[in-house]
DNA sequence: CAAGTATTCAATGTATTTATTGAATACTTG
DNA sequence: CAAGTATTCAATAAATACATTGAATACTTG
């Protein structure tokens, strides 16, 4: 093969995987897979895709080695098919929020709006942790929770909040979060507890960047 | 702002980022890109697009942000906009390379042909440098060297490859690097170099790799 | 095995992306 | 300031991506 054949071979490989990822539903898609896996079903109730079009964007993805299917009974259940792409993507969400100006300017627009505007990093949560004085609380629907969560975090999905409110604690700090950076639950959570007179605020990151970070901490050890 | 149409910006705004990597033709000048800024004369010449085209692709890229440009005398000069950008591209080519059969397989077929199979890691190179009995080689036009290159690199451009054959030290195990994994000129050079009876293996990434993996070290100090 | 449900397939029209062409602009140099 | 060169703009045609529709398939359950 010759140099130009090999280039522009691996050029046209690069801009089909891109291509695959080029488009909001399917992006949005990856996010919901990234906190585990989803049927046919609950991917066309989330993004409002009709049956056939939802299928064909999973098809596009699948056909890119980006998820990856299992059939069970009559349902087929979708999921990433590796953590490395889990990285890549969220990589690439990364440089977005903190490097395109426009989307860093709607996030802090949503932050603001819901009161949440001082998120916690991962990093800073470590050490928060480790001082202890730290209510770690996982908004996510139950489901997501016993798939995966972040070590010590109470789980108390949106809707069993307000039931819930009695037995939070009223002289610890909250940290609450949900499925990552576009996760509006975690944000909705502040708004209510902040109203109700707790001292809480979000984590900018969810479970799958926290996910991400330990293996990655695994992996240099 | 609603979630709903907070999370429909965010994806817009990501799949509009990918859209504009999504081409063959513009990942090779951002790969040019990456080894400093060219003129649109010089992009032209390497991709055999004509100028329109060309200047239509650097709108699109100018337009994501993912390249800027500054004009001197009659000339526009390109260059990618942050180091950012480019930790993320080297993120997406080496998950290209090492997760997707397809390219892997296109990759090892290229490096088998040009007896360039066993390449070095950057990693290794570090060892290898310690131990001193080693000869760097930098491939790449000397415009590119002067730009920047790895500590301790000798620059021998392909073109004086033949000429300065005399100069190399026969004793040394010769390391050659060029522009990245998809760059061929150091893999001629290990060709060329095995023919004439020298140790001589391939460095697997390139420059730009090397500065990036410098730039993380200087930031985790 | 019939009926029902979940998912995919196939065909079509529309929107978007890309290459091509020819002209326009901007800048430099004599 | 005229002529030449580098780059961009604008318009068009061709290729590709996407949403929609209706049907086909595959599987489960009674």
């Amino acid at each position: 093969m010759e140099g130009r054949e090999f280039k522009d071979a691996m050029y046209d490989g690069l801009a089909k995987l891109l291509k695959a990822l080029s488009n909001p539903f399917r992006l949005e898609i990856i996010e919901m897979l990234s906190q585990g896996e989803k049927s046919v079903e609950a991917i066309v109730q989330i993004t409002n895709l009709n049956f056939a079009n939802a299928s064909q964007h999973l098809q596009v993805l699948k056909n890119n080695n980006i998820v990856k299917s299992r059939k069970e009974k009559q349902y087929v259940y979708y999921s990433l098919v590796n953590d490395e792409f889990l990285a890549l993507y969220q990589h690439v969400v990364k440089y977005a929020v903190t490097e395109i100006a426009e989307l860093e300017k709607i996030m802090n627009r949503q932050r603001t709006d819901n009161q949440s505007g001082n998120a916690v990093s991962l990093v800073e949560l470590e050490s928060m942790i480790k001082n202890n004085n730290v209510l770690l609380m996982d908004v996510r629907p139950s489901v997501e929770f016993e798939f995966g969560h972040i070590t010590g975090a109470l789980s108390l999905p949106m809707n069993e909040l307000m039931a819930k409110l009695k037995t939070l604690p009223a002289d610890k700090e909250i940290i609450a979060y949900c499925r990552g950076p576009f996760c509006v639950l975690a944000d909705e959570a502040v708004r209510i507890l902040t109203e109700q007179g707790y001292n809480v605020r979000r984590l900018d990151e969810g479970y799958p960047e926290w996910k991400m970070k330990q293996l990655e901490m695994n992996h240099s050890n």
